[in-house]
DNA sequence: ATATTTGTTCAAAAAAATTTGAACCTCCCC
DNA sequence: GGGGAGGTTCAAATTTTTTTGAACAAATAT
């Protein structure tokens, strides 16, 4: 049996209210039904816990919370002196903001810059001066583009940080 | 063959910046390519050039369309008094952003916003006094994030509107 | 040192999302 | 009215993503 006693139906509401939350970020199910117990937990819990409340396997369980501590989301804390690890969420809006933008936006951004300087040295090869400008005023949009995103970053960091 | 001559390479890379530009956003890949070809194309373009180009299938052009068009990143020209429909990027950041945010972001806060005052009305269920005032706490927080989530939107928006 | 508990990994299975293509509209011309 | 071009729809097929679970490793207890 879990850690936790009855009260069913609440804390199933908010697993499916981070399970929402997950399928808006584009992140897995069932990353968002984890970090949904833990933030309805008033106790840590253990992987355990998880699979038992959820009914998954232990290798999700596994894989979630690894996903969720890359993300800033979820952190291990002692507890009961156990041989288990017991996990909390981190519930700061501010933290959870950061931790998604630096692990899932900021390597897209970088991705989609690198791209953007690949195709910088496609544009000499253009013959068609007249397609080469076009061209090249969309590259420069893109730019700017990216340059924009960059400075918004933080920018949200900031203003969502309480 | 299409409207458009040789320079293969080039517009690829378009289409592949805009491939993984779908993926951050969560749109699928075919959706990213067509934007990227229309992105990449001096002249506007009919669903049949799409088709050619990017070798998809007419239903997956014709949804890819719809879902840009729904969001505001492509639009219908007259071009040739041709009885094809033909198309055109849009390439404004502020309205691509814009139509992002309203068909993609808000339906899925709203929904947020929704599960919220299900799980507000919940609580009065609770017994346990110390674990209600816990929930509670949980709520509150989620109603701060919720509105810090509506008051950046239009920030970013205008932040993003050259 | 052996068995047990805790947790991770990864190939295979399952589920979910996307794409296809054929059926089906609608509009225009003959 | 008949025929054909342009376009949409949606059930089935495909592809991609996620989940499972058995094998493995590490750490502790016996």
């Amino acid at each position: 049996m879990s850690t936790q006693g009855g009260t069913k139906s609440i804390d199933d509401q908010f697993v499916s209210f981070f399970q929402d939350g997950a399928k808006l970020l584009g992140l897995p199910r069932s990353v968002g039904e984890i970090f949904g117990v833990l933030f309805a937990s008033p106790q840590p819990l253990t992987m355990f816990d998880l699979v038992d409340r959820l009914q998954i396997s232990k290798g999700s369980a596994s894989q979630g919370l690894k996903m969720l501590r890359t993300l800033g989301a979820v952190r291990e804390v002692a507890y009961q002196d156990d041989r288990k690890t017991y996990f909390e969420a981190d519930v700061e809006l501010k933290k959870l903001v950061g931790g998604f933008i630096k692990e899932q936006v900021r390597p897209h951004l970088q991705k989609g810059k690198d791209k953007l300087s690949l195709l910088e040295t496609e544009l000499k090869d253009i013959e068609d001066p007249e397609l080469k400008d076009f061209y090249k005023e969309r590259i420069e949009r893109l730019h700017r583009w990216s340059k924009r995103s960059n400075l918004v970053l933080p920018l949200l960091q900031k203003f969502l940080g309480e």
